[in-house]
DNA sequence: CCTCCATTTCGATGAACGTCTATGTTGACG
DNA sequence: CGTCAACATAGACGTTCATCGAAATGGAGG
């Protein structure tokens, strides 16, 4: 394949988990790697603190950005750790502050895995 | 309502539930409807059960066709009602058998959640 | 009717999860 | 150094969840 796009776009490298959910059954393996990434939004404060990052200008946000999701301090962190084990967020920390960041290529993966559906 | 357009296309009350995740913090009820499908696809069985329905031929399978995912058939019947409880599938039995099919319209709100990076 | 087969429902059990309070760690600033 | 603020970790507690075996449902066929 000739892919010499000077552009950013999706390589094969950042998708490297599993293919669309249409095009065969998904094996154990690849099962349960896949659903590690989903339900990891399957909680509704993990969400919340997600999007927020994700919509925070300049693509990253720090704790006491996105914490008015309800839930004590603690927890928010817990929640936080839980997106970054899967791949969805990183995070870095300056000075006083930690600062979270969306991580584009696991997005990108689940939007390839969710198929034909998805980019209709 | 004036909803003459002869198209499948997406319209707007397939999407109802939620912005995509980039475009701003999502409130706390949008986040516990948007979980909730997340959610139901982040349990490895039943992410096989899913893809299992999406890629068979036709769009759809009977549950005898998929139940081959390692768990006994109840916890099989368990995770289909769970897929169909979040609006990822549908049943209908004819005869004998129940077949379930895809609901193409929440894999494509799905779709539209993740947002830019799904889109890429 | 009675039986067979596919599927669902029921009830129980053990593991995983979300949440909290209390405490620890790390850097900034006098 | 001592203190304060931001964030993480530890441990405990109640709830939810995945799973199973056993029993119920409901068409199909003799």
């Amino acid at each position: 394949m000739s892919n010499a796009s000077p552009l950013p776009l999706l390589d094969p490298d950042v998708v490297p988990c599993c293919p669309p959910l249409t095009e065969r059954p998904l094996t154990a393996e690849e099962a349960v790697r896949t659903a590690a990434m989903f339900k990891a939004l399957g909680d509704p404060v993990r969400l919340r603190l997600f999007s927020a990052v994700a919509s925070h200008e300049g693509g990253e946000a720090c704790v006491c950005d996105i914490s008015d999701v309800g839930v004590s301090q603690p927890t928010v962190s817990h929640h936080l750790k839980k997106l970054k084990e899967a791949g969805l967020l990183t995070s870095e920390r300056r000075g006083t502050w930690v600062y979270y960041r969306v991580e584009p290529s696991v997005l990108a993966a689940m939007g390839h895995i969710l198929g034909r559906y998805a980019a209709a």
